[in-house]
DNA sequence: AGTGCCCTTTGGTATATACCAAATAATCTA
DNA sequence: TAGATTATTTGGTATATACCAAAGGGCACT
C-alpha cells in the first residue's frame, strides 16, 4: 500500500494519520499504561462512536486494527475485551511445555474436543515413516486460560506402538502419559512454523474471526533411534504465541543430522 | 467472536457464509487452481463490486481478507496483485538462509536501507553481553524478490570485534562477510519467533497497512565459546515467512545449555 | 523527442443508515 | 422463588455515498 500518513477521508485531521489509527492508538496507550487490564471489557462500539465524535464504522476499524494485532479479542453480541499476555513456549525443550506452564503462574487447560482410531492419509504416513493406511490414533485438544482459547492441538499416534491410548486422561500432558504408559519420550523434533489463514472449525474453537490468522506449528517427534512416534499440528491465536529455540550449527552436530532437518 | 455462520447482513443469501468471504473463498480458489498466477494483477474494487452485484465496500472486504492472509498484496492506486510463494527458513541452520536462497531458484535481492556506528542502548548491550554505550555497528537491509518485499533485517555488531564493517558489500550474505574477512562464524543462536503488528516504519520498507501483522524473528548469535557477536532482528510480511527447526531434547545435549536458552 | 499538464482509475478514508441474531438484562408470571 | 417472557444492548453484515491523493496514460506544447 505504500502507506502515505499525509492522507485522510472527508475530515480535516490535523496529524494526518487516519483517525480510526489515532483511535487505535489512544486505546493501545491505555493498555500498555495498564490503565486497561487483561479481560477488561472495552467500550462497545456505539459508545466509542460517541466518545470520539466519529461515525460507528470508524470506531469498529480501531477495534478491528487492535483485534488482528491481538491486542483486544471480541466475543459476539457481548463485547471487545483486553487480550491477556503471551505465553512463552520453548521448542528446543519440547517435552516440558505443557507441564511447564501448567506448573507455573499460568493456568493453562485443556478440553479434548475429539479422539479416535482412524487410519494414516499419505501425509501422516510419510511424516510418520509408516504405510498409507496403518492405525493411528488421533485426538485434538483445546487449550486455553481460563475461558480464553490460546492453541488448538491435533496429535497422530501410531496406534500399534501405543495400544489403548484413548484410555489415559488426555488432559494430561501427552509427554507425561507416554513416558509413564509406554516409556517413551521425545529426543529430537522436526518443526515448522509459519503464518496463515485460520480455517471455519479452528476459528470457532479459537472464538476468531474467519477471516483473521493464526500460527501454525506442525512437528514430528521422534525417539532416541531416531524413528518417528508421533505427529503434532498446533495452531495458536497470532498473539498468544511466542516461540523460541536454541540452534546449533556447529559443524560436528550439524553433520549428525544433515539432511534430516527437512523433509 | 464465536462465529456463528448462519448471520447474513441485509441479503438474503442461501449458504449463510458472509457474501464477502464468499467472493475472497472465489478469488482464492482461482489463485489456487493457478488460474491467477504470482504478481498478476486482480480487478479493481469498483469492478468487483459490479461482477459480484455488490457494494464497493463489500468488495473491499474481500479484498482485505485475502490481504490479511497474505494470498494478496495492494498497491496504493495502482491495483492489487497475486502473492509470491513463501520462503522456507531454517532456523537449524543459519549461516546458509541467504547464500541457499541466492544460489537456488528464488532471486532474493537486499537493499541497504541504512548502516551506521553507534553505541550500545540497554537492551542491545544485555543481550550481547556487552558493557551499555559500547560501540555498536547497526545497519538494516530489505529482502526482497523483484518489486516484492519479503523482511527486513537489522543486525547489531560488536565493533571492537569487526573494524572497518561497514566498508564491505552489504548487500552480500552477513555470514560470508564474517566467515571471509574475520574469520567468525556461528556455533549457535538463541531465537525467538513472534507475531506482531508492524510499525509504521517497517509498513513503508514492506508496503503493507499499518493494521496488518508480521513475523518478528530475533536471534543471538554466538561463536564456538558461546560468546555473543551478533544480534539481528527480521521482520517479515506474515505470509512469507516458513520457519523450519531440528530441535535435539536428549539430556546430554541439554543440560549442555540449559539456563541458555531462555534469556 | 522530451516536458509538463489534465483526466481517469484506483485504493484509502469516513459517514450515515439499516437489518440481523445472539447474549444479556429487566420484567413478568406461575 | 424459579422459570418464562420481553426489551435492550451488542457485534456482524451490507449498502450507498462522498471525498481525497497518488499513479498512470494520453495529449498538447515546446
Amino acid at each position: 500500500m505504500l502507506k502515505d500518513q499525509s492522507r485522510s477521508g472527508t475530515q480535516s485531521d490535523l496529524s494526518g494519520r487516519p483517525r480510526f489509527l489515532q483511535i487505535a492508538d489512544e486505546i493501545r496507550a491505555n493498555v500498555e499504561n495498564k490503565t486497561l487490564k487483561m479481560h477488561d471489557i472495552l467500550p462497545s462500539e456505539r459508545i466509542l462512536s460517541e466518545q470520539y465524535g466519529v461515525s460507528r464504522m470508524t470506531a469498529r476499524r480501531a477495534m478491528e486494527a487492535l483485534e488482528t494485532e491481538g491486542l483486544v479479542y471480541s466475543a459476539d453480541r457481548r463485547g471487545r475485551f483486553v487480550s491477556p499476555a503471551r505465553l512463552q513456549y520453548n521448542v528446543s525443550n519440547m517435552i516440558s511445555f505443557v507441564s511447564t506452564a501448567q506448573s507455573n503462574d499460568v493456568d493453562l487447560k485443556i478440553d479434548l474436543v475429539n479422539a479416535f482410531e482412524t487410519t494414516a492419509d499419505a501425509r501422516v504416513a510419510a511424516l510418520l515413516e509408516q504405510p498409507e493406511g496403518c492405525g493411528i490414533t488421533q485426538y485434538t485438544r483445546l487449550f486455553h486460560t481460563g475461558a480464553h482459547p490460546t492453541f488448538i492441538e491435533t496429535e497422530y499416534l501410531i496406534s500399534a506402538h501405543f495400544p489403548d491410548f484413548l484410555k489415559h486422561d488426555l488432559r494430561r500432558s501427552t509427554t507425561k502419559i507416554l513416558k509413564e504408559n509406554y516409556g517413551v519420550s521425545a529426543a529430537t523434533g522436526d518443526i515448522v512454523i509459519r503464518m496463515r489463514r485460520v480455517h471455519t472449525n479452528e476459528a470457532d474453537l479459537l472464538s476468531i474471526a474467519t477471516s483473521h490468522t493464526v500460527i501454525e506449528l506442525e512437528q514430528v517427534i521422534r525417539d532416541e533411534a531416531g524413528v518417528p512416534f508421533c505427529f503434532g499440528c498446533q495452531v495458536w491465536r497470532g498473539e498468544m504465541a511466542e516461540f523460541s529455540a536454541h540452534a546449533i550449527v556447529n559443524d560436528n552436530v550439524r553433520a549428525m543430522y544433515e539432511g534430516d532437518v527437512r523433509r
